[in-house]
DNA sequence: GTGAATGTTTACCACTTGGTAAGTGAATCG
DNA sequence: CGATTCACTTACCAAGTGGTAAACATTCAC
């Protein structure tokens, strides 16, 4: 299991100085290996792939992050960075009770439509295990548990059913990043999964979290 | 990421025909690959573990099957014949409309703690895509076909809320999956994956799609 | 018993992997 | 300007990968 890596081409002459190349570089890199992680998987990227997708070699690579492990560390943290960033700026803008909860979910559609790797990317993580599983899950955290008080004060205020806030939240969890991520699975039941029938599986969703949430 | 595989020792001297011990080579090699496979990971398994673990030398993988993606395919079928078979045989005792769906959840978490591969080995191959997602959604296909005739059925008997039986049925299948399998996740929110966890785990979970799926 | 088919091993190979060592040209700084 | 730091390259390596070739022992058919 190999993968070609794809990116820009590298821009022969950079503007700015020394150190804004430098993180220029950097950012392409962890875009890339976001890229490829999130799509072909952790195993299944080498560094030389990589590095020859962006016009690089390996060892420009490891001069900025030390080992593999270690680049994979620097990603999570962007693509946790992205993520915060988004739901942070929509849950700015959203309402109350449900309606946070909508919005939510129309994010992570549109994260999948435009930024399909990033999503694929938590997904290989945890799937890792290990070191990259606990840093992913720490680097969350802080939004997770927000997520749960919301949950709790929606219950308590009557909104939302009551159950354990922690696992109503795995199994949200669970049922939209399956919505908007398994491929094969509605491949399976005959939705092909382009941008067209995301409508249709969006709203399908919601109205059953709807069902499952919501005090009727 | 390497992964070390262990097996039960070779039996020396196997009892029965020679057709028989082949048989029952074919079946620890399989065996031990669905396990490595869905545990570990297709690319974190090398044919050089596997065979080591079994006691045996990587080319006795290679004259039974011709190269590891071979090897693969046959894993994939076997696993999706575990599935069916488990789970055939838990609705051909199972009542009518939702009971049904908790059975088949019972079943899934039960698959869970006794055989912790199983489930991980399909998000395995959907992860991989490519012709093994292909093929073992060709695999399951009449089981996915038979549980969507079920969820139509119900709702033009009024049971089950009126809605995409396919979606229905991804939303269902992840959140399941995913209470079962998102070790991460549930960890994330304070659960640690134990079997004492899993009875209430399992509770809210069926709350949560009775809530979702059934008319109330 | 003999020869053939079968299951397995040892030996080997080309290739890829992550990582090290050393060198190089350019930007930066005194 | 000269020295030095920086970002990167070329060269290299040991370990591991899936896979081939051929030898070998056992079991089976006759």
């Amino acid at each position: 299991m190999a993968a070609t890596v794809t990116a820009p081409a590298k821009p022969d002459r950079l503007p700015g100085s020394r150190a804004e190349r430098t993180r220029e570089t950097e950012n392409r890199i962890l875009a890339a290996a976001l890229d490829s992680f999130g799509t072909a998987g952790y195993d299944a990227t080498s560094l030389d792939a990589l590095a020859a997708g962006l016009g690089l070699s390996k060892q420009a690579i490891l001069y900025h992050w030390p080992s593999k492990a270690a680049l994979l560390d620097a990603v999570i943290d962007r693509a946790c960075l992205d993520l915060v960033i988004e739901f942070d700026g929509v849950l700015r803008d959203a309402g109350e009770g449900w309606e946070r909860i909508e919005a939510i979910v129309r994010s992570v559609f549109r994260v999948t439509i435009r930024r399909p790797e990033l999503l694929g990317f938590v997904r290989e993580v945890s799937r890792l295990g290990g070191d990259a599983a606990a840093r992913i899950s720490a680097d969350l955290e802080p939004f997770v548990a927000r997520a749960r008080g919301f949950l709790q004060r929606e219950m308590d205020a009557g909104r939302f059913r009551r159950c354990d806030p922690g696992l109503l939240f795995v199994s949200a969890y669970s049922a939209v990043l399956g919505a908007a991520t398994e491929v094969e699975v509605l491949r399976a039941v005959g939705f092909e999964p382009t941008a067209r029938s995301t409508v249709v599986r969006r709203r399908e969703l919601l109205s059953f979290l709807r069902a499952a949430i919501v005090v009727p």
